[in-house]
RNA sequence: GCUCCGGUAGUGUAGUCCGGUCAAUCAUUCCGGCCUUUCGAGCCGAAGACCCGGGUUCAAAUCCCGGCCGGAGCACCA
């Protein structure tokens, strides 16, 4: 039987049935809804703070507070900065966590930092103890992991309680040193996935924390501080990154011991941008320490506040990371889909421009007028700029290359010229009408600002229209040539490149 | 080695749970054309995908099995 056929059949037995396979599914907008939000969420971004937040960041921040807006409840941002070591946090990146989030539009409800509440989980780690779900393993890491490989208990493993009472609070008086001792969850040392194994919950590192000082010599490791972290805010959903997959089951031990109900979890993939590759914060760091970027907000780098700087809208953000979804698979995208994001947002707002990359001057014979007007948007009426032009002007060195005595060129806003010669360039005044057809390029006048542009791709210098010095901190176009953000007046003008 | 997850146009994404209007959505990119005193914007058009192989079924992107490819975890990092 064909599927017509089949129709056909349907449609004599029971017509109604074909009625509803005709209902067209709605195509989903916006974000995916998450299981069991309807009472409202509570999410939590939670960061190192060892560099400013990034684009992966970024996502983070606004997918968690997105689904706060739209399901209603809490997002918070929690600082997991338990490691005075490996991945030492920065002091001053905790504001600019809260500086971006602002900006990003997600303010958080609560801030939380995980160094100034270690004291909390030790008596958690106590009562753990005490039921028989955690204890101290003296062994050596190397020791440990062959036993675990084998699926095999360690011999601490079966301790009385007492006895592991004993040596957590040795591990916290000092008794015993870094590297002797570690708090072991108790999970199952049988189970088929290795990364399962009594993990390590507690550590001890006499490191000065760059917050906590020294207040604390045993430190939680990040699933033992999560987890209960989670648990103690009353998180309901947590987005996590599939490189924290196990995390759950791992976690789950935790919670089964001390009969905690765990939130329910989404993952994603990793992310990854064509333009700057794959970049992890401590990577950055290091290129930063050594001088290859002039900061953390320099325009090579795929920073949330670089961004800013080159005039990316938090709203194009928002909307790009919204729309990328929380799927499982490993992503990698382009700016350019950003960029076609901020274009729209930033098109009609920004003025327009001359900029003048790599000038040549070009002196005009003739009675070219002294003054030359030109809009400050092309489709939107916000006045006019006034330009002084008269004989003598810059323009591009490439346009000056592509043309030869005799030919005739439109400086936009300006006037129609003849050129007569290119070097040195000269060109014959022609009038001021329009002209059609003709080829169009723009200019600078002779006394032009110096302007600097940094970009991704490089360094560009020249001269600008004086109009520039007054639109600090604004997104503007610059004709012929792409939107900037104007983000240093002085000698040069610094202006931070978005994209064309 | 052990374990887990994923694979829809160049790039993302919808559809996959509950098989049927899917000759498959939307965006971006690319390519044509129009328009424009910017190489921006706008308008019109075009191109482009269900990883492979079996199975189940009247019907498979969707379910099952096998393979291939990619990613991740197995830390006293987050």
């Amino acid at each position: 039987m064909s599927p017509e056929e089949w129709k056909e059949r349907l449609e004599k037995i029971a017509p109604e049935l074909l009625q509803e396979l005709s209902v067209r599914k709605e195509p989903a907008k916006g974000l995916p809804p998450l299981e069991g939000a309807d009472g409202g969420v509570v999410m939590r971004f939670a960061p190192n703070p060892n560099g400013p937040p990034t684009l992966g960041s970024a996502r983070g921040i606004i997918v968690n507070s997105e689904y706060v807006k739209k399901y209603g409840g809490r997002f918070l941002i929690r600082f997991d900065d338990t490691d005075p070591v490996k991945k030492r946090p920065m002091p001053e990146a905790y504001g600019w966590y809260l500086e971006d989030c602002a900006w990003l539009g997600a303010v958080p409800d609560q801030v939380i930092t995980a160094s100034e509440r270690v004291a909390s989980y030790y008596g958690i780690a106590e009562e753990l103890i005490r039921r028989g779900g955690a204890y101290v393993c003296g062994c050596a890491q190397e020791t440990f992991k062959e036993l675990k490989d084998k699926g095999r208990p360690c011999p601490h493993r079966d301790q009385p309680v007492e006895m592991n009472l004993d040596l957590w609070k040795k591990m916290l008086s000092g008794e015993l040193s870094e590297g002797q001792a570690v708090l072991r969850v108790k999970t199952d040392m049988s189970h088929k996935d290795p990364a399962i194994r009594d993990w390590a919950a507690f550590r001890i590192v006499t490191t000065p924390h760059p917050l906590a000082g020294s207040k604390y010599r045993v430190w939680p490791l990040l699933d033992f501080e999560s987890a209960v972290e989670d648990h103690l805010l009353g998180v309901t959903h947590i987005l996590r990154g599939k490189d924290l997959m196990d995390s759950e089951r791992r976690q789950g031990y935790l919670y089964r011991h001390l009969g905690w109900e765990y939130p329910r979890v989404v993952h994603w993939g990793r992310i990854k941008i064509h333009q700057f590759g794959s970049f992890s914060t401590s990577k950055l760091r290091r290129a930063i320490e050594a001088g290859e970027y002039t900061g953390w907000d320099d325009p090579r780098v795929p920073t949330v506040r670089a961004m800013r700087c080159r005039g990316i809208q938090a709203e194009a953000l928002r909307k790009f990371m919204i729309d990328l979804g929380v799927g499982e698979t490993d992503i990698s995208i382009s700016m350019d889909s950003i960029y076609a994001e901020n274009r729209k947002i930033v098109d009609p707002i920004a003025n327009r421009y001359f900029f003048v990359w790599d000038p040549v001057a070009l002196e005009i014979e003739g009675e070219a007028p002294a003054v030359a007007y030109a809009p400050l948007h092309p489709a939107i009426d916000r006045g006019e700029r006034a330009i002084p032009a008269g004989n003598s002007v810059f323009i591009c060195r490439s346009d000056l290359e592509g043309l030869k005595p005799g030919d005739r060129v439109r400086l936009k806003d300006f006037c129609n010229l003849e050129i007569l010669e290119t070097e040195p360039a000269r060109a014959r005044f022609l009038g001021k009408e329009v002209g059609k057809k003709m080829k169009i390029i723009h200019w600078a006048p002779k006394n032009g600002l110096p302007v600097k542009v940094l970009g991704p791709e490089g360094v560009d210098e020249g001269l600008g229209e004086e109009g520039i010095a007054g639109e600090l901190n604004r997104v503007v176009q610059f004709e012929r040539y792409g939107f900037v953000r104007i983000n240093r007046l002085g000698e040069p003008i610094v202006a931070y490149f978005a994209h064309r």
